[in-house]
DNA sequence: AGTAGAGTCGAGCAATTACTCGGGTTCTGC
DNA sequence: GCAGAACCCGAGTAATTGCTCGACTCTACT
Protein backbone atom coordinates (compact mmCIF):
# COMPACT_ATOMS: atom_id res chain seq x y z
CA UNK A 1 0.00 0.00 0.00
CA UNK A 2 1.32 3.44 -0.78
CA UNK A 3 1.55 5.10 2.32
CA UNK A 4 3.24 7.82 1.26
CA UNK A 5 2.50 9.67 -1.88
CA UNK A 6 4.47 8.74 -4.91
CA UNK A 7 7.03 11.20 -5.89
CA UNK A 8 7.27 9.92 -9.27
CA UNK A 9 9.55 12.60 -10.36
CA UNK A 10 12.64 11.70 -12.73
CA UNK A 11 11.18 8.90 -15.35
CA UNK A 12 13.51 5.68 -14.69
CA UNK A 13 16.32 4.24 -16.51
CA UNK A 14 15.81 1.18 -18.80
CA UNK A 15 18.46 -1.23 -18.56
CA UNK A 16 20.60 -1.65 -21.56
CA UNK A 17 23.74 -3.69 -20.88
CA UNK A 18 24.02 -6.76 -19.31
CA UNK A 19 25.49 -5.56 -16.08
CA UNK A 20 22.40 -3.61 -14.93
CA UNK A 21 20.17 -5.93 -16.28
CA UNK A 22 21.73 -8.19 -13.93
CA UNK A 23 21.83 -6.24 -11.21
CA UNK A 24 17.86 -5.66 -11.83
CA UNK A 25 17.34 -8.83 -11.48
CA UNK A 26 19.63 -9.39 -8.44
CA UNK A 27 17.46 -6.10 -7.08
CA UNK A 28 14.49 -7.91 -7.41
CA UNK A 29 15.52 -11.22 -6.06
CA UNK A 30 16.81 -9.65 -2.68
CA UNK A 31 13.50 -7.53 -2.73
CA UNK A 32 11.24 -10.56 -2.69
CA UNK A 33 13.59 -12.06 0.00
CA UNK A 34 13.52 -9.00 1.81
CA UNK A 35 9.69 -8.70 1.74
CA UNK A 36 8.67 -12.25 2.51
CA UNK A 37 11.09 -12.16 5.64
CA UNK A 38 9.78 -8.35 6.77
CA UNK A 39 7.03 -7.68 5.43
CA UNK A 40 6.69 -4.86 3.06
CA UNK A 41 6.20 -2.20 5.81
CA UNK A 42 9.48 -3.44 7.54
CA UNK A 43 11.38 -4.27 4.68
CA UNK A 44 13.44 -0.89 3.72
CA UNK A 45 14.76 0.07 0.53
CA UNK A 46 18.17 0.43 2.10
CA UNK A 47 17.91 -3.61 3.76
CA UNK A 48 16.84 -4.59 -0.10
CA UNK A 49 19.59 -2.67 -1.39
CA UNK A 50 22.01 -4.46 0.98
CA UNK A 51 21.18 -7.70 0.45
CA UNK A 52 21.19 -7.29 -3.20
CA UNK A 53 25.10 -6.58 -2.62
CA UNK A 54 24.02 -2.79 -4.69
CA UNK A 55 24.05 0.76 -2.98
CA UNK A 56 20.65 2.51 -2.18
CA UNK A 57 21.51 4.74 -5.28
CA UNK A 58 21.54 1.85 -8.00
CA UNK A 59 18.52 0.58 -6.88
CA UNK A 60 16.64 4.38 -7.45
CA UNK A 61 18.24 4.04 -11.07
CA UNK A 62 15.34 1.57 -12.10
CA UNK A 63 12.85 1.68 -9.52
CA UNK A 64 11.52 5.43 -9.19
CA UNK A 65 9.70 4.10 -5.17
CA UNK A 66 9.21 1.53 -3.00
CA UNK A 67 6.00 0.73 -4.84
CA UNK A 68 7.22 0.16 -8.01
CA UNK A 69 9.62 -3.00 -6.65
CA UNK A 70 6.09 -4.86 -5.31
CA UNK A 71 4.18 -4.25 -8.32
CA UNK A 72 7.13 -5.50 -10.47
CA UNK A 73 7.23 -8.96 -8.16
CA UNK A 74 3.05 -9.10 -8.16
CA UNK A 75 3.18 -9.09 -12.40
CA UNK A 76 6.10 -11.36 -12.31
CA UNK A 77 4.21 -13.77 -10.38
CA UNK A 78 0.50 -13.17 -11.91
CA UNK A 79 2.65 -14.47 -15.31
CA UNK A 80 4.26 -17.12 -13.53
CA UNK A 81 0.36 -18.35 -12.11
CA UNK A 82 -0.93 -17.89 -15.31
CA UNK A 83 1.13 -19.90 -17.09
CA UNK A 84 1.16 -22.96 -14.31
CA UNK A 85 -2.49 -22.95 -14.89
CA UNK A 86 -3.71 -22.20 -18.03
CA UNK A 87 -1.17 -25.10 -18.69
CA UNK A 88 -3.15 -27.24 -16.53
CA UNK A 89 -6.16 -26.34 -17.91
CA UNK A 90 -5.83 -26.83 -21.76
CA UNK A 91 -3.89 -30.14 -20.64
CA UNK A 92 -6.94 -31.35 -19.13
CA UNK A 93 -9.91 -29.58 -20.00
CA UNK A 94 -10.89 -31.36 -23.07
CA UNK A 95 -14.49 -32.85 -23.35
CA UNK A 96 -13.71 -36.38 -22.60
CA UNK A 97 -11.67 -35.95 -19.75
CA UNK A 98 -13.00 -37.22 -16.46
CA UNK A 99 -14.15 -34.95 -13.94
CA UNK A 100 -12.13 -36.50 -11.06
CA UNK A 101 -9.34 -36.17 -13.05
CA UNK A 102 -9.91 -33.13 -14.06
CA UNK A 103 -10.56 -31.64 -10.36
CA UNK A 104 -7.44 -32.98 -8.93
CA UNK A 105 -4.92 -31.69 -11.78
CA UNK A 106 -6.39 -28.07 -11.17
CA UNK A 107 -6.25 -28.43 -7.27
CA UNK A 108 -3.10 -29.85 -7.58
CA UNK A 109 -2.01 -26.94 -10.22
CA UNK A 110 -3.60 -24.31 -7.58
CA UNK A 111 -1.50 -25.73 -4.40
CA UNK A 112 1.65 -25.82 -6.13
CA UNK A 113 1.23 -22.26 -7.44
CA UNK A 114 0.30 -21.35 -3.80
CA UNK A 115 3.33 -22.95 -1.64
CA UNK A 116 6.08 -21.62 -3.46
CA UNK A 117 6.48 -19.05 -1.28
CA UNK A 118 4.21 -18.51 1.12
CA UNK A 119 5.40 -15.63 2.56
CA UNK A 120 6.12 -13.65 0.16
CA UNK A 121 2.66 -14.51 -1.15
CA UNK A 122 0.88 -13.11 1.57
CA UNK A 123 2.71 -10.19 1.60
CA UNK A 124 2.30 -9.39 -2.25
CA UNK A 125 -1.44 -10.29 -2.56
CA UNK A 126 -3.00 -9.65 1.32
CA UNK A 127 -0.96 -7.33 2.91
CA UNK A 128 -1.09 -4.58 0.52
CA UNK A 129 -4.06 -3.62 -1.12
CA UNK A 130 -3.17 -4.21 -5.17
CA UNK A 131 -2.99 -1.42 -7.66
CA UNK A 132 -5.92 -1.31 -10.53
CA UNK A 133 -3.52 -2.11 -12.67
CA UNK A 134 -2.61 -5.55 -10.66
CA UNK A 135 -5.94 -6.32 -9.77
CA UNK A 136 -7.20 -6.44 -13.78
CA UNK A 137 -4.43 -8.81 -14.11
CA UNK A 138 -5.50 -10.58 -11.75
CA UNK A 139 -9.10 -10.32 -12.72
CA UNK A 140 -8.06 -11.27 -16.28
CA UNK A 141 -6.78 -14.66 -15.70
CA UNK A 142 -9.08 -15.66 -13.22
CA UNK A 143 -12.04 -14.63 -15.95
CA UNK A 144 -9.63 -16.78 -18.53
CA UNK A 145 -9.88 -20.27 -16.76
CA UNK A 146 -13.83 -19.55 -15.39
CA UNK A 147 -13.98 -19.40 -19.56
CA UNK A 148 -12.16 -22.66 -20.36
CA UNK A 149 -13.84 -24.22 -17.11
CA UNK A 150 -17.14 -23.36 -18.21
CA UNK A 151 -16.37 -24.16 -21.64
CA UNK A 152 -15.82 -27.52 -20.27
CA UNK A 153 -18.53 -28.21 -18.29
CA UNK A 154 -21.14 -27.01 -21.03
CA UNK A 155 -19.87 -30.10 -23.04
CA UNK A 156 -19.75 -32.54 -20.27
CA UNK A 157 -22.43 -35.49 -20.60
CA UNK A 158 -21.98 -36.14 -16.43
CA UNK A 159 -22.56 -32.64 -15.78
CA UNK A 160 -25.60 -31.39 -14.17
CA UNK A 161 -24.82 -27.18 -13.58
CA UNK A 162 -27.91 -25.10 -14.36
CA UNK A 163 -25.93 -22.18 -15.36
CA UNK A 164 -22.31 -23.72 -16.32
CA UNK A 165 -20.41 -20.23 -16.17
CA UNK A 166 -21.56 -19.62 -12.37
CA UNK A 167 -20.55 -23.19 -11.51
CA UNK A 168 -17.56 -22.56 -13.30
CA UNK A 169 -17.15 -19.43 -11.56
CA UNK A 170 -18.08 -21.23 -8.06
CA UNK A 171 -15.55 -23.90 -8.43
CA UNK A 172 -12.79 -21.71 -9.50
CA UNK A 173 -13.45 -19.77 -6.26
CA UNK A 174 -13.62 -22.34 -4.68
CA UNK A 175 -10.51 -24.23 -5.56
CA UNK A 176 -8.88 -20.97 -4.79
CA UNK A 177 -10.19 -20.06 -1.27
CA UNK A 178 -9.43 -24.01 -0.14
CA UNK A 179 -6.06 -24.08 -1.38
CA UNK A 180 -5.27 -20.51 -0.26
CA UNK A 181 -6.32 -21.53 3.64
CA UNK A 182 -4.57 -25.39 2.93
CA UNK A 183 -1.30 -24.02 1.85
CA UNK A 184 -1.36 -21.20 4.82
CA UNK A 185 -2.83 -23.24 7.75
CA UNK A 186 -2.42 -26.99 7.27
CA UNK A 187 -0.58 -29.73 8.01
CA UNK A 188 1.63 -31.42 5.30
CA UNK A 189 0.51 -34.85 6.32
CA UNK A 190 -3.15 -33.99 6.13
CA UNK A 191 -2.88 -32.98 2.47
CA UNK A 192 -3.60 -36.11 0.43
CA UNK A 193 -6.58 -36.84 2.19
CA UNK A 194 -7.63 -33.05 1.58
CA UNK A 195 -7.09 -32.96 -1.74
CA UNK A 196 -9.24 -36.07 -2.09
CA UNK A 197 -11.89 -34.32 0.04
CA UNK A 198 -11.78 -31.71 -2.01
CA UNK A 199 -12.16 -33.23 -5.69
CA UNK A 200 -15.34 -34.90 -4.15
CA UNK A 201 -16.70 -31.90 -3.38
CA UNK A 202 -16.40 -30.62 -6.59
CA UNK A 203 -17.46 -33.51 -8.17
CA UNK A 204 -20.48 -33.86 -6.05
CA UNK A 205 -21.96 -30.77 -6.63
CA UNK A 206 -21.21 -31.11 -10.58
CA UNK A 207 -23.15 -34.26 -11.11
CA UNK A 208 -26.29 -33.73 -8.35
CA UNK B 1 2.67 -6.09 11.63
CA UNK B 2 5.23 -4.20 14.11
CA UNK B 3 7.01 -2.40 11.82
CA UNK B 4 9.16 -0.92 15.44
CA UNK B 5 10.54 -2.75 18.23
CA UNK B 6 7.83 -3.11 21.03
CA UNK B 7 8.36 -0.53 24.07
CA UNK B 8 5.97 -1.66 26.53
CA UNK B 9 7.58 0.29 29.50
CA UNK B 10 5.06 1.91 31.43
CA UNK B 11 1.99 -0.23 32.02
CA UNK B 12 -1.09 1.56 30.74
CA UNK B 13 -4.10 2.76 33.18
CA UNK B 14 -7.50 1.11 33.40
CA UNK B 15 -10.07 3.44 32.64
CA UNK B 16 -12.02 3.70 35.95
CA UNK B 17 -14.48 6.98 35.37
CA UNK B 18 -17.49 6.70 32.99
CA UNK B 19 -16.04 9.74 31.54
CA UNK B 20 -12.62 7.87 30.71
CA UNK B 21 -14.51 5.05 29.41
CA UNK B 22 -16.25 6.81 27.12
CA UNK B 23 -12.79 8.30 25.97
CA UNK B 24 -11.64 4.63 25.15
CA UNK B 25 -14.47 4.04 23.57
CA UNK B 26 -14.41 7.16 21.13
CA UNK B 27 -10.80 6.11 20.37
CA UNK B 28 -11.41 2.91 19.60
CA UNK B 29 -14.02 4.02 16.93
CA UNK B 30 -11.89 6.43 15.36
CA UNK B 31 -8.93 3.78 15.17
CA UNK B 32 -11.94 1.59 13.60
CA UNK B 33 -12.43 4.68 11.01
CA UNK B 34 -9.33 5.56 10.40
CA UNK B 35 -7.31 2.18 9.77
CA UNK B 36 -10.30 0.96 7.16
CA UNK B 37 -9.73 4.26 5.16
CA UNK B 38 -6.14 4.06 5.36
CA UNK B 39 -4.80 1.22 6.23
CA UNK B 40 -2.54 0.07 8.90
CA UNK B 41 0.72 1.79 8.01
CA UNK B 42 -0.69 4.97 7.04
CA UNK B 43 -2.84 5.02 9.85
CA UNK B 44 -1.37 7.29 12.61
CA UNK B 45 -2.48 7.58 15.81
CA UNK B 46 -1.93 11.41 15.62
CA UNK B 47 -4.71 11.39 13.39
CA UNK B 48 -6.66 8.79 15.15
CA UNK B 49 -6.49 10.95 18.75
CA UNK B 50 -7.84 14.08 15.72
CA UNK B 51 -10.52 11.67 14.58
CA UNK B 52 -11.81 10.55 18.14
CA UNK B 53 -11.39 14.36 19.10
CA UNK B 54 -9.10 13.89 21.99
CA UNK B 55 -5.01 14.63 22.47
CA UNK B 56 -2.56 12.02 21.42
CA UNK B 57 -1.64 11.80 24.86
CA UNK B 58 -4.66 10.76 26.63
CA UNK B 59 -4.61 8.07 23.33
CA UNK B 60 -1.16 6.63 24.91
CA UNK B 61 -2.65 6.56 28.55
CA UNK B 62 -4.55 3.65 28.05
CA UNK B 63 -3.13 2.10 24.79
CA UNK B 64 0.58 1.26 25.17
CA UNK B 65 1.22 1.48 21.66
CA UNK B 66 -0.09 1.43 18.07
CA UNK B 67 -0.39 -2.35 17.97
CA UNK B 68 -2.59 -2.70 21.06
CA UNK B 69 -4.87 -0.74 19.25
CA UNK B 70 -5.25 -3.06 16.60
CA UNK B 71 -5.63 -6.09 19.32
CA UNK B 72 -8.45 -4.60 20.67
CA UNK B 73 -10.15 -4.24 17.66
CA UNK B 74 -9.42 -7.62 16.41
CA UNK B 75 -10.48 -8.82 19.59
CA UNK B 76 -13.65 -7.04 19.66
CA UNK B 77 -14.43 -7.92 16.16
CA UNK B 78 -13.75 -11.92 17.31
CA UNK B 79 -16.33 -11.64 19.79
CA UNK B 80 -18.50 -10.48 17.49
CA UNK B 81 -18.36 -12.81 15.51
CA UNK B 82 -18.35 -15.60 17.75
CA UNK B 83 -21.44 -14.68 18.69
CA UNK B 84 -23.00 -14.43 15.16
CA UNK B 85 -21.63 -17.72 14.70
CA UNK B 86 -22.92 -19.51 17.22
CA UNK B 87 -26.21 -18.68 17.31
CA UNK B 88 -26.66 -19.64 14.06
CA UNK B 89 -25.05 -23.05 14.71
CA UNK B 90 -26.92 -23.90 17.79
CA UNK B 91 -30.19 -22.30 16.37
CA UNK B 92 -29.98 -24.64 13.40
CA UNK B 93 -27.78 -27.45 13.87
CA UNK B 94 -30.67 -29.79 15.41
CA UNK B 95 -30.58 -33.43 14.23
CA UNK B 96 -33.98 -33.12 12.36
CA UNK B 97 -32.97 -29.77 10.89
CA UNK B 98 -33.12 -30.16 6.84
CA UNK B 99 -29.96 -29.85 4.82
CA UNK B 100 -30.67 -27.19 2.81
CA UNK B 101 -31.71 -24.84 5.46
CA UNK B 102 -28.59 -25.21 7.61
CA UNK B 103 -26.34 -24.64 4.76
CA UNK B 104 -28.65 -21.61 4.05
CA UNK B 105 -28.58 -20.12 7.55
CA UNK B 106 -24.85 -20.16 7.98
CA UNK B 107 -23.98 -18.92 4.80
CA UNK B 108 -25.93 -15.72 5.65
CA UNK B 109 -24.54 -15.76 9.21
CA UNK B 110 -21.20 -15.60 7.09
CA UNK B 111 -22.13 -13.02 4.82
CA UNK B 112 -23.59 -10.81 7.75
CA UNK B 113 -20.72 -11.12 9.52
CA UNK B 114 -18.13 -10.10 6.56
CA UNK B 115 -20.38 -7.31 5.14
CA UNK B 116 -20.29 -5.34 8.01
CA UNK B 117 -16.97 -3.28 7.19
CA UNK B 118 -14.96 -4.64 4.62
CA UNK B 119 -12.25 -2.36 4.59
CA UNK B 120 -11.60 -2.69 8.39
CA UNK B 121 -11.83 -6.25 8.05
CA UNK B 122 -9.03 -6.83 5.26
CA UNK B 123 -6.92 -4.67 7.47
CA UNK B 124 -7.50 -6.56 10.74
CA UNK B 125 -7.50 -10.08 9.44
CA UNK B 126 -5.32 -9.57 5.67
CA UNK B 127 -2.57 -6.70 5.99
CA UNK B 128 -1.11 -7.15 9.25
CA UNK B 129 -0.01 -11.26 10.54
CA UNK B 130 -2.15 -11.93 13.15
CA UNK B 131 0.07 -11.96 17.01
CA UNK B 132 -0.30 -15.61 18.37
CA UNK B 133 -3.09 -14.53 20.98
CA UNK B 134 -5.41 -13.79 18.11
CA UNK B 135 -4.67 -16.37 15.70
CA UNK B 136 -5.31 -19.04 18.60
CA UNK B 137 -8.33 -17.01 19.63
CA UNK B 138 -9.53 -17.40 15.77
CA UNK B 139 -8.80 -20.98 15.72
CA UNK B 140 -10.77 -21.38 18.61
CA UNK B 141 -14.01 -20.01 17.10
CA UNK B 142 -13.74 -21.83 13.60
CA UNK B 143 -12.77 -25.64 15.83
CA UNK B 144 -15.96 -24.59 17.92
CA UNK B 145 -17.87 -24.10 15.28
CA UNK B 146 -16.52 -27.15 13.37
CA UNK B 147 -17.23 -29.41 16.15
CA UNK B 148 -21.00 -28.56 16.24
CA UNK B 149 -21.45 -28.91 12.58
CA UNK B 150 -19.59 -32.62 12.64
CA UNK B 151 -21.82 -33.17 15.66
CA UNK B 152 -24.84 -32.41 13.52
CA UNK B 153 -23.01 -34.38 10.24
CA UNK B 154 -23.02 -37.63 12.70
CA UNK B 155 -26.65 -37.28 13.64
CA UNK B 156 -28.16 -36.64 10.10
CA UNK B 157 -29.59 -39.50 8.00
CA UNK B 158 -29.19 -37.97 4.21
CA UNK B 159 -25.78 -37.12 4.89
CA UNK B 160 -23.37 -39.81 3.64
CA UNK B 161 -19.53 -38.43 5.54
CA UNK B 162 -16.90 -41.15 5.48
CA UNK B 163 -15.67 -38.61 7.52
CA UNK B 164 -17.98 -36.17 9.24
CA UNK B 165 -14.99 -33.92 11.04
CA UNK B 166 -13.10 -33.74 7.80
CA UNK B 167 -16.56 -32.86 6.28
CA UNK B 168 -17.18 -30.40 8.81
CA UNK B 169 -14.05 -28.72 8.41
CA UNK B 170 -14.07 -28.49 4.67
CA UNK B 171 -17.77 -26.88 5.35
CA UNK B 172 -16.56 -24.44 7.24
CA UNK B 173 -13.46 -23.44 5.31
CA UNK B 174 -15.66 -23.26 2.24
CA UNK B 175 -18.15 -21.31 2.99
CA UNK B 176 -15.42 -19.10 4.98
CA UNK B 177 -13.60 -18.56 1.58
CA UNK B 178 -16.37 -18.17 -0.64
CA UNK B 179 -18.56 -15.48 1.34
CA UNK B 180 -15.11 -13.62 2.04
CA UNK B 181 -15.01 -13.64 -1.91
CA UNK B 182 -18.16 -12.50 -2.64
CA UNK B 183 -18.60 -9.84 -0.13
CA UNK B 184 -14.99 -8.47 -1.52
CA UNK B 185 -15.87 -8.63 -4.60
CA UNK B 186 -19.17 -9.72 -5.99
CA UNK B 187 -22.00 -7.37 -7.41
CA UNK B 188 -24.98 -7.03 -5.21
CA UNK B 189 -27.44 -8.23 -7.74
CA UNK B 190 -25.85 -11.38 -8.14
CA UNK B 191 -25.37 -12.37 -4.05
CA UNK B 192 -28.97 -14.04 -4.22
CA UNK B 193 -27.73 -16.28 -6.98
CA UNK B 194 -24.87 -17.11 -5.84
CA UNK B 195 -25.85 -17.75 -1.83
CA UNK B 196 -28.51 -20.49 -3.42
CA UNK B 197 -25.38 -22.48 -5.49
CA UNK B 198 -22.80 -22.05 -2.30
CA UNK B 199 -26.25 -24.19 -1.18
CA UNK B 200 -26.34 -26.74 -3.51
CA UNK B 201 -22.23 -27.07 -3.45
CA UNK B 202 -22.49 -27.89 0.02
CA UNK B 203 -25.50 -30.31 -0.10
CA UNK B 204 -24.40 -31.94 -3.17
CA UNK B 205 -21.30 -32.33 -1.31
CA UNK B 206 -22.74 -34.33 2.06
CA UNK B 207 -24.80 -36.32 -0.10
CA UNK B 208 -23.26 -38.18 -2.47
C1' DA C 1 42.99 7.48 -27.35
C1' DG C 2 39.06 10.01 -26.54
C1' DT C 3 34.51 10.64 -25.19
C1' DA C 4 29.60 10.24 -24.33
C1' DG C 5 26.64 8.18 -21.71
C1' DA C 6 25.39 3.97 -19.05
C1' DG C 7 26.15 2.34 -14.64
C1' DT C 8 27.47 2.62 -9.62
C1' DC C 9 27.99 4.67 -5.34
C1' DG C 10 26.68 6.32 -0.53
C1' DA C 11 26.52 10.34 2.61
C1' DG C 12 22.97 13.06 3.81
C1' DC C 13 18.44 15.57 3.41
C1' DA C 14 13.63 16.08 4.34
C1' DA C 15 9.81 14.28 6.01
C1' DT C 16 7.24 11.38 8.81
C1' DT C 17 5.71 9.40 13.11
C1' DA C 18 5.33 6.66 17.47
C1' DC C 19 5.57 8.01 21.84
C1' DT C 20 7.01 10.96 26.32
C1' DC C 21 6.57 14.13 29.93
C1' DG C 22 5.57 17.90 32.68
C1' DG C 23 1.86 20.35 33.84
C1' DG C 24 -2.97 21.59 33.90
C1' DT C 25 -8.11 20.23 34.85
C1' DT C 26 -11.85 17.52 36.78
C1' DC C 27 -13.61 14.20 39.77
C1' DT C 28 -14.20 11.55 44.29
C1' DG C 29 -14.01 10.37 49.04
C1' DC C 30 -13.50 12.05 53.48
C1' DG D 1 -13.42 22.13 51.24
C1' DC D 2 -9.49 19.78 50.39
C1' DA D 3 -6.11 16.23 49.17
C1' DG D 4 -5.14 13.01 46.06
C1' DA D 5 -6.33 10.40 42.28
C1' DA D 6 -7.97 10.06 37.73
C1' DC D 7 -8.01 12.32 33.57
C1' DC D 8 -6.52 15.20 29.80
C1' DC D 9 -3.40 17.94 27.08
C1' DG D 10 0.02 18.86 23.07
C1' DA D 11 4.61 20.63 21.99
C1' DG D 12 8.61 18.28 21.50
C1' DT D 13 11.98 14.25 20.84
C1' DA D 14 14.34 10.48 18.94
C1' DA D 15 14.44 7.49 15.53
C1' DT D 16 13.42 5.79 11.14
C1' DT D 17 13.32 5.79 6.21
C1' DG D 18 12.35 6.95 1.28
C1' DC D 19 14.86 9.10 -1.89
C1' DT D 20 18.34 12.67 -4.16
C1' DC D 21 22.44 14.25 -6.18
C1' DG D 22 27.00 15.04 -7.39
C1' DA D 23 31.16 12.37 -7.91
C1' DC D 24 33.23 8.45 -9.77
C1' DT D 25 33.94 4.11 -12.92
C1' DC D 26 33.01 1.20 -16.79
C1' DT D 27 31.63 0.20 -21.73
C1' DA D 28 31.17 0.91 -26.49
C1' DC D 29 32.04 3.24 -30.41
C1' DT D 30 34.68 6.21 -33.55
Amino acid sequence: MPARRQKQLRPRKQPRQERSRETVAVILEAAARIFAEHGYAAGTTNRIAARAGVSIGSLYEYFPNKDALLVALMEAHIAEGQAILTDAAREVLVPAAPLRQVAERLVRAMIDLHSGDRALHRVLFEEVQLPPRVRRQLAAVEQQITALMAAYLRGHPEVRAPNPEMAASVIVQTIEGLTHKLVIHGEPDETEAQVKEFVRLITGYLTT
